[in-house]
DNA sequence: CCCCAATATTATTATGTACGCATATATAAA
DNA sequence: TTTATATATGCGTACATAATAATATTGGGG
């Protein structure tokens, strides 16, 4: 990104973790495995869910390296897989906020103009 | 994500957030982007695509806060709008990339055993 | 081997989103 | 005001993706 060209794969790799990161419920399920690995029937409790749609969406998250898991007999304990991750959303949730409050500021300063 | 319980709503920002970023047009254009502010018609040109398209991936930027714009004259000029997107991308690229090396790395381990 | 529990996969349906084309808006110049 | 240029928007189509329900698979205990 910064100086250097990436190639059309690389492009759709990175592309894909984006993506991958871009829906709200794999975001609720990495926010679990942040506090502490888990198995899908924990994940499932945890998040309220469908236990399907979990793994399903924990199987996109493995594609992407963004979670690892291992056996433990007939379950799997599923975990966060990329140190990076945390670093990564902590910046996208401090930035997501500074411009909530950003855009709270406009309104009411807005609100404080109109009426 | 580290620790903090997000609401309903940051988390759906945060999302939209990784959502926009995960389209390889639209990191191409944050990738020119990175490399200097340009109009419209320079990245049309730059990155040899239609200019609607261009536009309307543009307005989905704008809408995320991930670009900023000034008019000058009949053109607009975009930039990068959030200091934090360089060590974003940083991060993401460069674990993307360690994670194919692996994946490279594994491939010829199996190729090495297999044949 | 059979059965049960945990997890994964498939099929279906509904919704979202990208692209290209045509067109609308805005601003500057003649 | 008319014309030309730059940018934005609407529309239709094709394709990707999410949620749910039903089913398959895997591994352990009897």
């Amino acid at each position: 990104m910064t100086h250097l060209a990436l190639s059309d794969r690389t492009l759709e790799l990175v592309a894909r973790r984006f993506r991958y990161l871009g829906e709200p419920f794999r975001l609720r399920i990495l926010q679990s495995l942040s506090r502490g690995e888990k198995t899908v029937g924990q994940l499932v409790e945890d998040l309220d869910a469908n236990q399907p749609n979990v793994s399903k969406h924990l199987q996109m998250l493995l594609e992407a390296g963004l979670v690892s898991r291992r056996k433990e007999g007939t379950s799997r304990v599923y975990s966060m897989g990329d140190p990076m991750l945390l670093t990564l959303c902590d910046l996208v949730c401090r930035s997501a906020r500074e411009r909530t409050e950003e855009d709270l500021a406009e309104l009411q300063s807005a609100q404080a103009r109109k009426p």
